[in-house]
DNA sequence: GCCGTTTTGAGGTACGCAACTCATTTTGAG
DNA sequence: CTCAAAATGAGTTGCGTACCTCAAAACGGC
């Protein structure tokens, strides 16, 4: 109410003016250039921070000619959620040429640190930004930091490396997620006791290993009658899961919880569904809910067309998800800002664990 | 990999040549402009769709001259959710004002329908976009209208018109939101039986309504055992609510679930807590865990600093929440996108419907 | 006070488009 | 065929910044 709309925003002119220096030396104190005396560059700063100058978006991006280019680096395997990813930077491409960015996507093993390591050296120079899916190793740790040395921005995607020099980490907080994952599981078993199984694809990948320490922490603390069985290493192979989930079924009988850590989905929901045939098959004489008693909550990851089939069917209670979109988008916000030199808005790039059930499936 | 860098992005002038027309005609063609024969727009499109060309964004809005003015009508009372998104629209400084933007509140008694209908019309002509937190009633549809038809972009915000001609709608499906607390409740409550509660601001609020909708249509259908008590109807005022709980719990013994639909989240927890330490009182003899025996599962709504507190304390069980932030900012980039002609990122725009637990407390 | 270096000023060009003017061509009705 | 109306071409200006050049001024060491 208060705004007087009739007053236009300032331009470099105008901080030029206020400083008592001319248009150019406010572009070098603006650019970081050379050959400006210290007291010099204070006293345009000072004006800039006086009247909160803003230099026009638009415009700096008009002037400035070549389009920016950013690379995405993404493991070269059929990951569904990684696939995912990269539909939602395909869908943005019309967003992304209106503003003359290009993404482009490079496939990598990221499982082997040297062969990351080799890529992301092999970008050096090119881009103006990479997002990488990261291995936490020091030889991936060392290239991220000659890229950043180099000048190129750096975030890392799902996966984070935190002790390089990465400009910004978009993905969830794992402990958090495995925690909400024990808390649900916990929770949705209800009053029933029994042992609860894990099913990861390697303990020795870091978020799985994360996820796993958040659950673990929670049964502990919060749900000590339920027993929790040692984890199975699935690989993220459906077969593998489906045999070492039959297997253990066949030693306890009493499973009432399982949370699987990463893919594989289809095998363990393959498993799960023989188990609940067998269980109907030998109780049915005698109790109509035996079935419903007997049943195990599922909990997983992430929402792909198999989890949400699985959602649907009842198979599977919850999936803990990260937004693959939002993911996208926000890496490519993130890096267009660094480059930009822009702040980032912190609360909107945070990647957020969703508990995702039947009812507020996507 | 396939993508030829050297290629410049293409420019008005590119396509002006391939329709072969002049600049003038496309730029006629483009704002929808009079005076071109119906032949030759086609002609200017097909190239434009031909050579999928995007404007420059950046070059547009640098032309344009004039900053865009949005306003955003809230209602007056001291609602905290609503707040919570003007405190965003405020973090949001920085990014409007670098893009020339500007962003008004208008402050209005919403739940009147002549004054919030008043309110539409007056803003006619002054701003380019306009989102309100609307109440479906004849006088606001039409008043959305007019504004619509003036040319201005409407978005309604957190409550739906949908039978206006509103160009969008940022805010969550409210019968899904129903139905996720009711899935949770029921599940939470797990092999337990009794009776479950609602509370609600009014039954004549259409969000409300419409999440009480839902809820019971999750009950009804998968958990027949539960028996859903009458609504109660708090008017969202703590006082109330929590004396007609009180006197709830007095007569029915066999509570074990609740759902808060709208606010008075203080008076509810304070009912709840009241009847905690009764029961405990009463059975502390008997048995050790009849308190978690007895405990209602609380499923409410919005993430504040209250429902925070009553999450960390175990009072609440879950909350259902629409992020705030992300309304706030969707409001802002559909209306800016409205009105730069650019298509709108659905997937983005779209609020989820998120479960928050003490764990995935954001 | 001299000279070389550093700092600063002044100005220009380009970016892609919006918005406008005015002249010219094309069109269709009579 | 004529003439007014409609359609189109050609051109200009300006938006606010980046980036560049060249000259002028200020500076520091001796």
């Amino acid at each position: 109410m208060a705004e007087d709309a009739s007053t236009t925003a300032l331009t470099l002119k105008d901080i030029a003016r206020e400083a008592g220096v001319s248009l150019a030396t406010v572009d070098r104190v603006l650019h970081n250039r050379p050959g400006v005396r210290p007291d010099t560059v204070r006293r345009v700063k000072e004006a800039i921070a006086r009247n909160a100058f803003q230099p026009h978006v638009a415009a700096a991006e008009l002037a400035r000619g070549r389009a920016r280019r950013f690379a995405f680096v993404m493991p070269s395997g059929p990951n569904p959620f990684m696939q995912q990813i990269e539909a939602y930077l395909g869908e943005m491409s019309g967003w992304l040429s209106a503003r003359r960015l290009s993404v482009e996507i490079v496939a990598t093993d990221v499982f082997d640190p040297s062969v990351l390591a080799a890529s992301l050296e092999s970008l050096s120079g090119d881009y103006d930004g990479v997002a990488v899916v990261a291995l936490d190793h020091p030889s991936v740790r060392a290239a991220i930091n000659d890229l950043v040395e180099a000048g190129t921005k750096v975030v890392t995607l799902v996966s984070d490396v935190p002790s390089s020099r990465r400009h910004h980490y978009v993905g969830i907080d794992n402990i958090a997620a495995g925690r909400t994952a024990g808390a649900l599981v916990g929770r949705l078993i209800g009053q029933r006791s029994g042992k609860v199984a894990i099913v990861a694809g390697s303990q020795a990948l870091r978020d799985h290993a994360e996820r796993i320490f958040g659950f673990n922490q929670v049964m502990a603390s919060e749900f000590p009658d339920l027993g929790v069985l040692p984890v199975l290493e699935g690989r993220d192979e459906d077969n593998r899961s489906e045999q070492l989930l039959a297997r253990l079924f066949g030693r306890h009988a009493d499973i009432v919880g399982l949370y699987n850590v990463g893919a594989g989905t289809q095998g363990v929901g393959k498993a799960l569904t023989d188990k609940a045939l067998t269980d109907k098959a030998l109780t049915d004489k005698v109790s109509s809910d035996a079935g419903r008693e007997k049943r195990v909550v599922f909990v997983g990851h992430d929402v792909t067309a198999l989890t949400r089939r699985l959602l649907l069917q009842g198979v599977m209670d919850a999936a803990i998800s990260q937004n693959p979109g939002h993911e996208a988008r926000a890496a490519v916000r993130v890096l267009l800002a660094l480059a930009r030199g822009e702040p980032i808005l912190r609360e909107q790039e945070k990647i957020r664990i969703d508990i995702v059930m039947r009812d507020n499936l996507p």
